[in-house]
RNA sequence: CCGGGUGUAGCGCAGAUGGUAGCGCGCUUGGUUCGGGACCAAGAGGCCGUGGGUUCAAAUCCCGCCACUCGGACCA
């Protein structure tokens, strides 16, 4: 039976305060800890392992749309960064800097890489000469160091891990086509993977990226109703290529600017399916992504053939790819219910005296509490039936936040009221395409735009800040 | 970066008006337990964030810095 009872006190209640709440679990479930410097965090191991599988799951994806992992240096010079203007102004104000080097004062002081835009750009004039030497499509797993005035546990670190893809392509259409079609990875991850619904988007002039012609993005609706900007894809066109001197010689033997996307996504993932998935028991983590997927805990497992039976699950579990644990230390069986609950392991197989007798055992899954007698043939089928439901059922109760908080309002005084009363929401209008509006929506009803969704209705209506007719469909939110 | 709060054992906290530190949980050992955070007994564990100052004497008073946290600004 489900139990709705919360089993864990050390963890602020959710709807009581959500951010202490999301720094309980974060520290309580061991993902995280604080170093001495300020937003630099420590990735324990169990946190570390959700980053590694997210890196395995996307790395396999990018390597299918025909990408290849480089690395490039940490540091970038200063008249490097200077080259392309919006960038540098962009990203100048968070720098930090390296300006000694052992006992001798640097001639030029480097910059450590907030995003390697720059370097890659400076590689590639170094190795992109023809038509035939494109495309190039890197990808670089790395960290990246921001020097943030607030800092929050996976949602806005000064370092941070993440993978930054760089790619140049001889046409523009090949190069948008690029941006689109690593969107589309980032949104099937975010879905099929993470189980968050995402809304696929391109921002606002106020809203892209530095030096980009457009960045588009996915955004997903936290369970405070606050939006997160899971992944991002930008198209450069041939800004930076210019800014760098990149050119290469076309099939008509003429000098052209490579058209150039980068696009990334961060452990701030992790944030993301912590706050979308999470409740007052502590994490819920998506089945494919979580380090273990089962944990067998033994019951009376002093008893003769116990132990045993325990560890036969953990070996036939393991043997059918299923990430299992198995839990043997000499704590109370209620102790260990509440703590792997509180790591969000999705199942639990408990297996004592009596179902040994019965040929069964109990399975008790994460997100719903639900506990089920199973019988211990055919067990790796039913457990990976379980899984796949359990991903299921995540995603459909996150999409439905997502849908229950989503509004459309037609003047600025709705758009407030429907922030401040539900905290955020995704609030849909039609926008004139004007800065102004947008400034005023930021000023006077407290949300920014999220995004500009991909699929447009074509409607037309009114911007609810000036009331000028437009067909924009647009998104506004309060975001992390 | 601006304003409020906080920093004492691994965690949560107590230590008015200055006199060199305590509780609960956890941890260790032994025993009894085991289907929703078990129980008994005995132990171990602290330069009181950090650097200065005042004082015979500072966890306690004063100043700087660092970090955490809540608002605000900023945030590819």
């Amino acid at each position: 039976m489900a139990q709705d009872k919360r089993q864990v006190d050390a963890i602020t209640s959710r709807d009581v305060d959500f951010a202490q709440w999301f720094t309980d679990v974060c520290k309580k479930a061991e993902l995280i800890d604080y170093s001495s410097i300020k937003g630099m965090f420590i990735y324990r191991p169990y946190g570390y392992a959700i980053w590694e599988n997210m890196q395995q799951e996307l790395d396999r994806q990018f390597k299918a749309t025909g990408h290849e992992n480089v690395y490039l240096p940490l540091l970038i010079p200063e008249s490097l960064l200077q080259k392309e203007k919006d960038h540098v102004e962009g990203f100048a104000p968070e720098c930090a800097w390296v300006t000694t080097g052992g006992s001798e004062q640097l001639e030029e002081r480097f910059c450590i890489r907030p995003t390697s835009e720059t370097l890659f750009c400076e590689h590639y004039k170094n190795i992109i000469h023809s038509y035939r030497d494109l495309p190039k499509l890197y990808n670089q797993w790395c960290s990246v160091l921001r020097w943030e005035k607030t800092s929050r546990p996976f949602l806005r670190h000064r370092e941070f891990l993440w993978q930054e893809g760089h790619t140049m392509h001889a046409t523009e259409e090949e190069a948008r086509e690029e941006t689109v079609r690593m969107l589309n990875v980032y949104a099937d991850f975010c879905e099929n993977v993470l189980a968050m619904p995402v809304t696929r988007g391109r921002k606002t002039d106020k809203e892209k990226f530095n030096g980009a012609e457009e960045t588009y993005c996915v955004e997903c609706m936290m369970h405070d109703k606050k939006a997160l900007q899971a992944g991002t894809s930008h198209y450069f066109g041939d800004g930076f290529a210019r800014a760098f001197d990149i050119t290469f010689t076309g099939t008509d033997n003429q000098p052209h600017y490579p058209h150039q996307t980068s696009w990334g996504v961060s452990t701030r993932l992790i944030g993301g399916i912590i706050m979308t998935h999470g409740d007052d028991n502590g994490l819920v983590l998506p089945p494919r992504i979580a380090p273990v997927q089962a944990v067998v805990i033994p019951i009376a497992q002093h008893k003769p053939g116990v132990l045993d039976a325990a560890g036969d699950l953990l070996k036939r579990l393991t043997d059918a790819g299923i990430r299992t644990k198995i839990d043997a230390s000499d704590k109370a069986p209620g102790w260990k219910f509440a703590e792997y609950e509180m790591r969000g392991v999705p199942l639990r197989v408990e297996i004592g005296p009596k179902d040994m007798e019965k040929g069964q055992c109990c399975i008790a899954r994460r997100d719903t509490g639900e506990k089920t007698f199973v019988p211990l043939t055919g067990l790796e089928d039913a457990v990976k039936k379980l899984l796949d439901s359990i991903h299921d059922n995540m995603f459909a109760m996150a999409k439905k936040n997502l849908e229950d908080n989503s509004f459309a309002a037609e003047n600025l005084e709705q758009v407030k009221e429907i922030a401040s009363r539900t905290g955020g929401g995704f609030i849909h209008t039609k926008w004139c395409g004007e800065l102004s509006c947008e400034m005023a929506m930021k000023e006077q009803a407290g949300v920014t735009s999220r995004c500009m969704p991909l699929k447009q209705s074509g409607t037309a209506g009114k911007c609810p800040v000036c009331g000028k007719d437009c067909t924009t469909d647009i998104i506004w939110g309060i975001a992390y």
